[in-house]
DNA sequence: ATATTATGCTCTAGCCGTGAACAAAAGCCT
DNA sequence: AGGCTTTTGTTCACGGCTAGAGCATAATAT
């Protein structure tokens, strides 16, 4: 995203190809050629040529648009038989999921696997399915893209406070190598579960198009970001994303409780499987009890009020701070607001500032359920390799591959 | 900031010579020619194009480098004597200042005034003078931008709690256009004195080069804003940067006591020139007092100290949150961090996340002081300008004011 | 079957930045 | 002082890129 750019009229080309590329990603594998020869405003001369070398670089294949109009009818660019794959996993407490996604976003899941909330239970045998299916996919897997349900620093260093992870060394432990500074480089990128969820989001759901907007995450516990211009805002180490560890207006048992990130009447432990838990009376805290969990939030009607009310107020906060267009919710938050949506906008609305009252945000469920977070992963990896550089990169790999055309070809 | 990328070799040119005269803006116009070919990495003869091109628009003008090393000495490229002039304006809360400012960002105060701090009081002189100024200065003004100490919405509409504006027309009453939303169109640009202090920070202060920094503005209330790759974040409707109005943490007396905005707890109530005379137990309220106040803040050992634990308090929370890789206070700010720094890191430190603790940002004062706020609506109206449809619109009035060349030229 | 319509392909024109060769203008060395 | 070195500015031939026009193509509408 954010392609900056073109300095040079050789840079023009690659630029254009990145441009071409990503609307067909961003756009699902779903409009046609002629469709995104005018919204990328190109000549149609220029459309030729690029989808051109990016089908010689199999990267795209055209297949006949399925519904015609009243013309010549237009091609479908999609993903090519033989392109890109992107491995993106999603690490939650207590299982992990592993997909291969293609250009354009389909996803299909290659494993899926409980774990014992340990960090070798939960990344060695991930990183040896991760292994297994590069080395049978070859060149084609482009990168890996994992999600996890806690901050992680850029060199890779992952910690989930409730889970009783510190300074775990995840690269290490999936034998992949370590991410660089600023976006994974070669191909490995880590991230927290919220912003990828929120990555998401911007990307293929209710934050589409959206300049501002805020993503909550509920899980065990609470994340959040604000998502501007399509990025969600990853902070300066990248362990942005952690709107639950703010004092938000805490409910009184809460004000003053340390939290488990080491600060003090954190947000977060007013909202989430672990505060339902609390709040019904049962034990809780590393990562167990999804279950029972989900019993709470279906019948406890008085947990749920509790959960909802404190999600409402820190949106509350948050709304006068950062003045969001929408505000999306992904995990249990769609539940706890269809469960207790008036409780949340009761708490929400009077502790909004009055220029704020007229029009508030919306406040929605997310478009893509729990699959976010995984998907998340996958625009991650996809964001790295869809610029210049990355395509030059696959650009190389294929004519090593295929070094020269077949004889007769011309 | 961030022009986004040329499609067509036609508009290389126009990016160049944006990217060209943005250098030498940040640059304060002080970079050498042969330095800023380096830097934007430009073939020495495409650099020579571009600034002939911008000479003879009448933006650039290049004069003898003062030093010089071993061979050809080099030109220093700044503001051409008929070149675009940016009108800045200042609204506090008991009086107005007004510059024009050059390309490069030389200041020249034309008008300093103080008024009632109605929004008739202060804003109808400020049109009065503006007009004059605009009249004078004829086709080199480029816009005007308006700095006030409150949210202004995209329409123009400003509510300044604390001076008692609700829904204040603001282009209305200087009598200029209306801005559009996005970024002001006809050149008029209105903002919030902190998201402009924070503006102007990152462009000539203490947050350059900083890819996530916190602003936070302290007058007789509290702004704050985070600022992402060079840009302080809006908010969806312009009115961002109010991290004043959370309930973080807020100190006994204030966390239920309603703050002006209309919401409760707010954590400005605890930090500013207002905060400073209610500990002193003196009048506060209507943007009266200043004087008062900053005998407080230079006498009352104890109001200082309950302000930096304040600070202190929110900044914590806004850390955990954000991780920024800096933390810069303008305003009052930097006199509090001098005063009562000790009290305002013991009172931040405990409340930070763990992870946060190993590298807790730097907490600095502003570059700027209280220029900031002038210099940020500077930059706002620059960064109008400098875009290919600003540039353009500049060229097309110097061909209509100068329509042929003299004939004998070539 | 023919006209219409929208799309894809091919080719030329025009613009742009590159990079090399050359000119200019200083400092440095003898 | 005079020649050498170093750095910068200027000019120009070259290759690359996109635009746009003209033509070919393949469907629908009449």
């Amino acid at each position: 995203m954010s392609v900056n750019g073109a300095t040079t009229s050789g840079e023009l080309r690659a630029h254009n190809r990145v441009r071409l590329l990503r609307a067909v990603h961003d756009g699902g594998s779903a409009a046609t050629r002629s469709r995104l020869t005018r919204e990328l405003r190109l000549a149609r001369g220029t459309a030729s040529v690029l989808v051109a070398g990016l089908a010689e670089d199999e990267l795209l294949h055209e297949e006949p648009a399925p519904e015609h109009g009243r013309g010549r009818p237009t091609q479908v660019p999609g993903p090519h038989p033989r392109g890109p794959l992107a491995l993106a996993a999603d690490v939650r407490e207590d299982a992990w999921e592993l997909a291969a996604c293609e250009l354009g976003g389909r996803v299909t899941v290659l494993d899926v696997r409980p774990h014992d909330g340990t960090p070798e239970g939960a990344l060695v045998p991930l990183g040896e399915a991760v292994a297994a299916h590069t080395s049978r996919l070859g060149h084609r897997v482009i990168g890996v893209g994992v999600a996890l349900a806690g901050p992680v620093r850029f060199g890779g260093l992952a910690d989930i406070a409730h889970l009783g992870w510190r300074s775990v060394d995840v690269p290490a432990l999936l034998g992949l190598p370590r991410p660089a500074p600023g976006a994974g480089a070669d191909g490995v990128t880590l991230g927290n579960d919220t912003a990828f969820a929120a990555l998401a989001e911007a990307r293929r759901g209710r934050l589409r198009d959206v300049r501002v907007g805020l993503h909550l995450h509920v899980d065990f516990d609470l994340g959040g970001v604000l998502v501007v211009e399509g990025r969600p805002l990853g902070g300066a180490s990248g362990t942005g994303a952690e709107f639950g560890h703010m004092p938000l207006d805490a409910s009184r048992p809460i004000r003053d409780r340390p939290c488990m990130c080491g600060a003090t009447g954190c947000w977060g432990m007013d909202v989430g499987a672990n505060a339902l838990l609390r709040h019904a009376g049962l034990e809780y805290g590393g990562g167990r009890g999804r279950e029972q969990a989900e019993r709470v939030l279906a019948t406890s009607e008085e947990a749920v009020a509790a959960c909802a009310a404190a999600l409402g107020r820190g949106i509350a906060a948050l709304v006068n701070a950062h003045d969001p267009e929408v505000v999306t919710l992904s995990g249990h938050g769609p539940e706890l607001a269809e469960r207790a949506g008036e409780t949340l906008l009761r708490a929400c609305e009077p502790r909004l500032m009055a220029i704020r009252r007229d029009h508030p945000p919306r406040i929605e469920g997310s478009a893509l359920g729990w699959r976010g977070a995984l998907l998340g992963a996958m625009e991650s990896v996809f964001d790295v390799f869809l610029t210049p550089e990355g395509l030059e990169r696959w650009r190389k790999t294929i004519l090593t591959r295929v070094p020269t055309r077949p004889a007769g070809e011309m």
